[in-house]
DNA sequence: GCGACAG
DNA sequence: ATCTTGTCGC
């Protein structure tokens, strides 16, 4: 059984342990489901909520969602997302009718601190490859990203190229991706750009943060 | 010491 | 993330 009560520092410890064992290459076969995570909150926090959408590729129809609450534990702390989220998305995903091959996750994946975010913590403990979708950037530099849809920077930290920060639709806000597990950069990215349709953020990771939120 | 800071 | 009303635009 895994632990979640974590002291902040613990929780660095795990992750720093954790991510050795993360796969930054292509581990995977066809891909014909593929799942948004995404959590939101409710009674002012004191609930967390993951909701689990799986589509079929490509057309991008819902074959299975899932919905799993739990009493939130932690706060948020900038680097430590995935301990307060992880348990409910794994509670959601348990419940899923239809398994999916690749798992697509609010958040970041490889472009953290210690190259480990909520992307490839679930990942690691599902088996599942995994990608990073954020909304927002958590760490890292990159050069500006032209207003035409698909253009695209490296996002740099430390040397490093941790992740790519994707115009996914024209004139709109970037977002911010990265590996989890078992998927390369390249793919998480033609991953992203193949799931998305006319909204910024791909249609798996819509669908569960309706899920979420609504 | 001073900002920055996924959701 | 959540708290929150109306408003601009397709």
């Amino acid at each position: 059984m895994h632990s979640w009560d974590l002291t902040p520092q613990q929780a660095i410890n795990l992750q720093q342990e954790l991510r050795q064992q993360i796969i930054t290459t292509d581990q995977f076969g066809p891909v014909r489901y593929i799942a948004g995570v995404d959590v939101g909150f409710e009674d002012r926090g004191n609930t967390t909520r993951a909701a689990v959408v799986v589509m079929a590729c490509p057309e991008l129809e819902v074959v299975a969602s899932a919905i799993a609450r739990q009493p939130t534990r932690l706060p948020y702390i900038p680097g430590l997302l995935s301990f307060r989220e992880v348990p409910a998305v794994l509670e959601a995903l348990e419940q899923l009718a239809q398994p999916p091959d690749l798992l697509l996750c609010d958040g970041q994946g490889y472009a953290h601190p210690r190259r480990f975010g909520i992307a490839c913590h679930l990942g690691l403990l599902t088996g599942l490859p995994s990608i990073g979708v954020a909304k927002k950037r958590l760490i890292g530099t990159h050069h500006d990203v032209t207003p035409e849809r698909g253009s695209q920077q490296y996002l740099f930290h430390q040397q490093e190229i941790i992740g790519v920060v994707l115009r996914n639709r024209a004139h709109v806000k970037t977002i911010y991706v990265s590996s989890g597990h078992k998927v390369c950069l390249e793919s998480a990215v033609q991953w992203v750009e193949a799931t998305t349709t006319r909204y910024r953020l791909p249609e798996p990771i819509r669908a569960a943060h309706k899920l979420a939120s609504g």
